[in-house]
DNA sequence: CCTCCACACGAACGACTGTTCGTATGCCAA
DNA sequence: TTGGCATACGAACAGTCGTTCGTGTGGAGG
């Protein structure tokens, strides 16, 4: 079945075409990067004019940032929950986090690829504050490492760098994720729970 | 010491200003991505006039294409030195092909980072040649995990996939890798190599 | 000497860019 | 009714884009 989500990644703001120009955005921006499209494409993926985008994000730029950072905190919100639901073992909340994050990539995959292909463009405080939000994302994945390592479910030395590369080839499956591929969603999810485990020297985990 | 190399990725090519032109467009792609960057910039990195780009290369994405492909030549020309030259046994061939492709980062960093994120600008004949090409690098890793499976040397279910993980994970070193980092080239691909062995299930490597 | 070819340049073209301006509509509060 | 505010539009601006054109130079081969 494999069906992509059709869910759109911004759900209405209140404030009239504000999360349809965010969407097109993403659209814009993922299908041929934030250089490459044009306000004009925006406009015209949210049905509205050219110069009413300009009602809403003042600048090219800062409506990029924006769509990041609506992405980023669906992400980390899922994390949270995710990893609050599980168990108090880091075997469990490593496994459960892989899995949230991996359902992240698969529902919202535009979102993930943008995020990572265009936060270079962003700069002054648009960049700083994205890279905050983003080192909350790691430092998630940082804490439960540093647990496994404490409590030894995790033998792999060095428990900050070994997170970093968990988390470096979760945002890869963005890259090659197809929603038509041999994996459901469940098998993928599963799948990169099992790397990461065995990447971080889990005794137990197989 | 974890000096950058300084060594361009296009030597002489014989041709006037070729390799000028292809570094220098390798250094404006990487800086403000492909289209973000001019064929003005590339002029003025390259020390030559705008016209006089196009004595040597028919638009812009060919010249694009050209700058990746001198890249991917490279670094399958790396790995299959690496594997040729490791011993027998898949642990030994998967440690040389990562320890290879972690140092073609180091060396190339801008070249691995336009490799990834701008390839998606090409279309038609170039893009497939590149993905052909790329599938070559693939191939080397696949190859060696399914060798080690089949011995047994590493007991990860699905071979081709976690090949493409590991993959995946040595093409994101090059998104976060910083020449002043904490760690030497050499304990880096080191790091690297350990990750992967354990990713793929290796019993004997740690 | 002459021709050819590789290499080099400045100027220009039409298209497209992000952004601004002036204006209009309709709703809510006073 | 009046005023203000949020939302919306078309037209226009100044600048930049990739690409082409015409021309020029200098060395190699006949």
């Amino acid at each position: 079945m494999n069906a992509r989500s059709t869910v759109s990644l911004v759900g209405d703001t209140g404030r009239g075409n504000e999360a349809a120009i965010l969407n097109a955005a993403l659209e814009a921006f993922g299908a041929k990067g934030f250089h490459g499209a044009s306000m004009r494409d925006v406009a015209r993926g949210a049905g509205t004019s050219l110069s009413n985008l300009y009602n809403y994000f003042p600048s090219k730029s800062r409506l990029l940032a924006e769509v990041l950072r609506h992405a980023n905190d669906e992400l980390v919100t899922r994390l949270h929950v995710a990893v609050d639901e599980a168990g108090d073992d880091a075997v469990s909340r490593m496994r459960e986090a892989v899995r949230a994050y991996v359902r992240f990539v698969v529902d919202h995959q535009l979102a993930m690829v943008v995020s990572t292909n265009e936060v270079r463009y962003l700069d002054g405080e648009d960049r700083e504050r994205l890279v905050v939000d983003r080192d909350a994302t790691q430092a998630v994945f940082e804490q439960i490492v540093a647990q496994g390592a404490a409590s030894g479910e995790f033998r792999t030395p060095h428990p900050a760098d070994a997170a970093r590369t968990v988390l470096s080839g979760l945002a890869g499956v963005a890259q090659w994720y197809r929603p038509d591929g041999r994996l459901s969603r469940g098998q993928l999810a599963e799948q990169q729970a099992r790397y990461a485990l065995a990447l971080l020297e889990s005794p137990l985990a197989h």
